[in-house]
DNA sequence: GAGTCTTCGGAGAACGATTTCCCGTCGTGG
DNA sequence: CCACGACGGGAAATCGTTCTCCGAAGACTC
């Protein structure tokens, strides 16, 4: 009736439970015989080891948890798709949660996740700040990687974009385009990638342009903020001329980005003649807009790689807590696309950033 | 040092671990005072059930699998985390597993969740034939709803939106505006949303228009095939008149649409002027395609509220295996935008379908 | 030929919770 | 005064593995 367990397959070839798993797991070696015996019971009930009881034995559920901020963010669906496929390469299980952007959701599933004994934690913060409570609580407990967005200074093991270098491709790339009149419009924030983004081209731009840092709009990363602060920033102070708007809006992400083009069209600005808008990511939707938008690939696949390589050394490697903690940062890619090229016709061109 | 168990928690406030075990699960009426040193004791020492101990004498791991196609089809993120909040507030995990759009894979993963006990599965299969036996298996061994998509009859609980009501919407919709020569651009292959909107596309488009029957092009899910599509169907018979041209591109989803105006646009042809344009599923991209995209809403959260009950009356409810099996259909609603509409001004209109 | 290895297999103790018995101790009614 | 039920609590079995001991038997060395 019920599923077989090793008692069965034990009875059903006449030798003991011990032989039955070191056959079946193979950490011993056993007699040719046996062996065959035992295989063959095994085949024929239809044995399935019980991989709650393996990992109350083992102390190790082969589970790791991957916890996300909001997976309708458009950058996410990608990421999930790599890390999966990566740890079921090493034959482990994902338990998915989201959080909805919030920090007390964050906590509990997190917490929720360590009850179930997840190997190890996957975190995408919500917060630099709000979240690294929880998230040092449980990198104490499990080796936990920081993805994609980091979290305080040597909190845990983490791998992410390089914002800065990222900002710095989209500035010199409209730099050299001939802009000069920068704004951005970002999200406000402790989230790391919002703060490293701002920061970054407050630095860059004001390299190039004086009162690029005076240009900031931030609210948070959707499309509704990139439409309310192009909404702003054009409704400036009374008596601004048309040569004091700014002719290139750099934006936090895509959707901030896609907004941005939205309400420029709408107010009849010409991109990219008049203004030239840029994302960050490179989520699918920027590829569809009109025109399409000029923005930073995040290496997606080597991200999850990297996370799932960094997770398995804290796993199976040889000092998994004493090791120093690491911080990846990955050199992302500019993208660019009709949002900022003047011929559409041109194919979109890649440029790689230095690696470091 | 390491995590205290109930053992730990009886020796410190000196009573047995059956007592500690009632306490906490509150299975069975325990002293006041008794109850108060366990309270204290598990506090003091900062006590967490392990779930893999729980769920191994309990049979019931408290974790569901949740099987998807591919999670980077933009319909899934927003289904993914409706599901999760909807089990979540259950107290149930949700081990992931992305399927490459591959049968096979899909079947492995299958089997993986298994092993690991889940106590039930979600899946949008890949392919209704093709995913009929893993499926079928699986159903066998623990309860089962089909989500998004079916796999022959009778196979398990299912819930889905009603396709043929959300093409006839589309349909009325575009008659209603004067279009006459319909096409349609859908999907090949069995999948069970593919096939049932491609049917449903052919009975109802043929009373409009004769002809619809014979203007339909197959391929996959995709913004590439959407492009490719167009191109075939404005490539035509040679000779061809504009007057022949389609004045209604209805597509199998938001992707495939999108593909289709861009390559429209670029082919000069005016939308909706010339050519109106029909998506389904309302992924964010179709509201910011330009023009966006008119299409049909899933009811993404009830598609999962209904999930998450069905889930739940087979987990918990009277006569888990007995039941029969309930197929549920959901109303779509009819979101119109510009790519329809000839006053690009006028706000979106939604039209729910008649519930049935 | 006696002692020492190696090899193969079994018995049984974990792992950490739940749950079924069972045993005292009261209180109470006959 | 005794029997009986209710109640609080403990001992131990159980879930299905893994893994540590142990023992028996054959192979080898000196």
């Amino acid at each position: 009736m019920s599923e077989p367990t090793l008692r069965d397959v034990a009875r059903a070839c006449g030798c003991s439970v011990a032989t039955v798993s070191r056959v079946l797991a193979g950490t011993r070696p056993v007699g040719a015989e046996t062996t065959r015996r035992v295989r063959r019971a095994a085949e024929e009930l239809g044995y399935r080891p019980n991989q709650v009881a393996r990992a109350l034995r083992s102390r190790s559920t082969g589970t790791v948890g991957l916890v996300l901020p909001q997976i309708t963010n458009p950058f996410y669906p990608t990421l999930v798709r790599e890390l999966t496929h990566a740890l079921h390469a090493d034959a482990r299980a994902v338990l998915l949660a989201d959080c909805d952007d919030d920090p007390a959701i964050e906590a509990s599933r997190i917490e929720s996740l360590l009850a179930r004994q997840v190997d190890a934690l996957l975190v995408v913060p919500v917060d630099a700040e709000r979240s690294a409570e929880a998230v040092a609580a449980a990198a104490a407990r499990v080796p936990l990687v920081l993805l994609d967005r980091s979290c305080g200074p040597g909190v845990a093991d983490s791998v992410a974009v390089d914002n800065t270098a990222g900002m710095a491709l989209v500035l010199d790339h409209l730099a050299a385009a001939g802009r000069r009149r920068f704004c951005f419009i970002g999200a406000a924030g402790t989230t790391s990638s919002a703060a490293e983004r701002r920061a970054a081209y407050e630095a860059t731009a004001t390299a190039h342009d004086p009162l690029a840092a005076e240009r900031i709009e931030l609210g948070d990363f959707s499309v509704e903020w990139g439409r309310e602060a192009v909404g702003r920033l054009w409704a400036g102070p009374e008596g601004t001329t048309a040569g004091d708007r700014p002719d290139a809006v750099v934006c936090g992400n895509d959707l901030i980005a896609v907004g941005a083009l939205q309400q420029l069209r709408q107010l009849g600005i010409g991109i990219p003649r008049q203004a030239a808008v840029t994302g960050f990511d490179d989520i699918p939707m920027a590829s569809v807009a009109e025109p399409a938008v000029t923005t930073v690939r995040q290496p997606v696949s080597e991200l999850a790689a990297e996370a799932a390589r960094l997770l398995d050394r804290r796993l199976t490697g040889a000092d998994p807590a004493t090791a120093p903690q690491r911080t990846l940062r990955l050199a992302p890619e500019l993208v660019v696309r009709a949002s900022t090229s003047p011929d559409p016709n041109s194919p979109p061109s890649t440029q790689k950033a230095a690696v470091q």
